[in-house]
DNA sequence: TATATATTATGATATATATCATTAATGATA
DNA sequence: TATCATTAATGATATATATCATAATATATA
């Protein structure tokens, strides 16, 4: 981790719009004089589980995953964030400690915003709270959805929702490279790392993909959708 | 459905505390003359996925199934929730329109409050927009970490969570009567009423719990958290 | 009350998934 | 570069779960 020194200025910043377009002048400079922004390599953590509470996290660039490991020693991956996307849960606002980790899929930099500031915000700026409610609510319920998603489906249609995640909701794009080991995808969508790769392989002997290490081309998108449709 | 005439008051309601701690005595004057009771008799539906967001839910009296059904046409149970749970998802604050289902699973009193005075008072009053907040994302949140611990585990570990659920978290007892059929447990915890049914009986023969139709005594609550820790 | 319908229950069998074992490929490190 | 450690790949086998079939109860409805 490394703290960034030529910090970008949050009026600027490309986010703002996102849930920071009600503050004030006076707010928004605020969170610039106070925001710190911190550079982190893929593979560290940002924080574990049981860490407190401090800040409101907003990731401006790369990926990080949210994780944590069961009391049955299984490693589970509850969702990633990309680009624009606060990260965390929402329990930041009523628990001391992070019930989860989290950690960087990708070179990441994340802004730190001290969270009393985000409370002191929605206390005393009304738009900015019902905004930011609105925004924080559909992250939250993305979530869930995602859980139920994955966990109504066997694993074909799991491996097809984890492609059409990466392909659609994060790269926008056909091609490209998977981010996450296959040990991670597995505790992402909840099957063996042996049935990933197995699904993985079979999907490019049915020609529904390429795939060369973390190296993917998606063939047969509508196919793929089929198979996640029909779980 | 009933619309309920003798309506109670907000100001004398037991649950005032949970979230409406912080409005002004106007404030509290105005939910109460705006709010609806209704009464729900066991199985009725309250809304169906796709119907319009018009009104904040409170659970006064009963239960109620928060439920999807999806493309490939498993029917799926998101969450039950408990008198003084707001219920629903967040997302009735960014969406237009409902995403699951909600049903009666016992005859249930729900207040319903007009989304748009709930708005309100997050814009124009602070303390409690930030209240609310918190309650409303512990809620949330404990939806995402029942469906992590339920996917996490397989059948055995499944219906000891459920269990446990009704035991702990809902009736307060060990023994108590099922509210939900077979079918119904299957949906939440995502495994087939056969195999639901199987483990039940399973539990009752190894002496974990007696089951008799609905009716429920739990013998062994330490080894059941075995099972469920254990997974 | 009689009849139809849904729920619960259990066994047999098929299918899906996990686990174990082994090897190859890749990446990290001295 | 050589060595070690991790990740990926695949087959064989064990285990978990779903599905199908059938019967017994319970529940709803005419």
């Amino acid at each position: 981790m490394e703290v960034l020194k030529n910090v970008s200025n949050c009026k600027d910043c490309a986010y703002r719009t996102w849930a920071f377009n009600n503050l004030t002048p006076e707010e928004l400079e605020l969170i610039n004089n106070k925001k710190v922004e911190k550079f982190y390599r893929k593979g560290e953590n940002i924080y574990i589980e049981g860490d407190p509470v401090h800040s409101f996290l907003y990731l401006q660039n790369g990926l990080v995953k949210l994780f944590k490991t069961e009391s049955n020693h299984k490693e589970h991956i509850i969702s990633i964030a990309k680009p624009k996307d606060f990260i965390g849960l929402l329990s930041i606002f009523s628990n001391q400690d992070h019930v989860y980790s989290i950690s960087a899929v990708e070179d990441s930099i994340i802004c730190f915003i001290d969270l009393d500031i985000i409370k002191s915000f929605i206390q005393n700026n009304g738009d900015f709270a019902l905004d930011f409610l609105k925004k924080i609510s559909k992250l939250s319920d993305s979530i869930i959805k995602t859980r139920v998603d994955i966990n109504t489906r066997q694993l074909r249609g799991r491996i097809a929702y984890m492609l059409l995640f990466f392909a659609q909701n994060i790269y926008n794009a056909k091609k490209f490279n998977l981010p996450i080991s296959r040990k991670e995808i597995a505790d992402l969508i909840d099957m063996s790392t042996e049935n990933v790769i197995r699904a993985l392989s079979e999907f490019r002997k049915d020609g529904l993909i390429q795939i060369e290490g973390k190296n993917i081309v998606i063939n047969d998108i509508e196919r793929l959708q089929k198979i996640y449709d029909l779980g």
